[in-house]
DNA sequence: CAGTATCCGAGTAGATACTG
DNA sequence: CAGTATCTACTCGGATACTG
């Protein structure tokens, strides 16, 4: 099934928080992109950096700063991503309301 | 995040398929589901089905067949996650033919 | 700052056998 | 047929420490 395909990207518990985090503001370090995700490790994080970057959602700059700084944005595929995630978003609060009950 | 609700329900290996299996053609029984999604054990489909049902998606139906037979079918609430679905397939499709290239 | 390696616990899912 | 229980394997994600 292709929405496989679609869920392989999105899942994780950081996946989305991240995509979200860089598409606001366009181009972050992994140090701003960090802090707003908020309580991700190292490890996760760059994690799924490496895993966004290889489904072509993002892309990687490093910039020659002292010390190295490295930059991250989105594709021209991954801003079509963001729409499912809007889509997904009102859902979800829907889905809450019904739900949960706000 | 609004959009981890919809992800609560979206994810797992099996959640998804088994929303089509009960979508595309309304009331079946678990034997059917379980034939429609194939490979899924018996403890998972039991288990999905469960949370399904918590979330509002499905509606379960014991009828007075012997053996028993339980008819599940999607709610109003269920089928506003089927639209959700077909924006995510359309997305996977695309996302297939440019990483894993058709 | 950016990234990697290791260790560990918790959750997820499969196989199998069983009940009503 | 529908559902439950058990036992096991694997993956995910967190904590920590380390390199350039």
């Amino acid at each position: 099934m292709a929405v496989q395909d679609a869920m392989d990207v999105l899942y994780g518990k950081w996946n989305i928080a991240i995509l979200s985090a860089i598409g606001f503001y366009n181009k972050r370090s992994v140090y701003d992109i960090s802090n707003d995700v908020g309580g991700i490790s190292n490890k996760m994080l760059s994690k799924e950096l490496k895993e966004l970057e290889i489904n072509m959602l993002i892309t990687r700059t490093v910039l020659n700063t002292k010390p190295v700084t490295v930059q991250y944005q989105l594709t021209e595929h991954g801003n079509t991503l963001r729409t499912i995630i809007d889509n997904l978003t009102d859902w979800g609060k829907e889905h809450r309301v019904k739900i949960i009950g706000k």
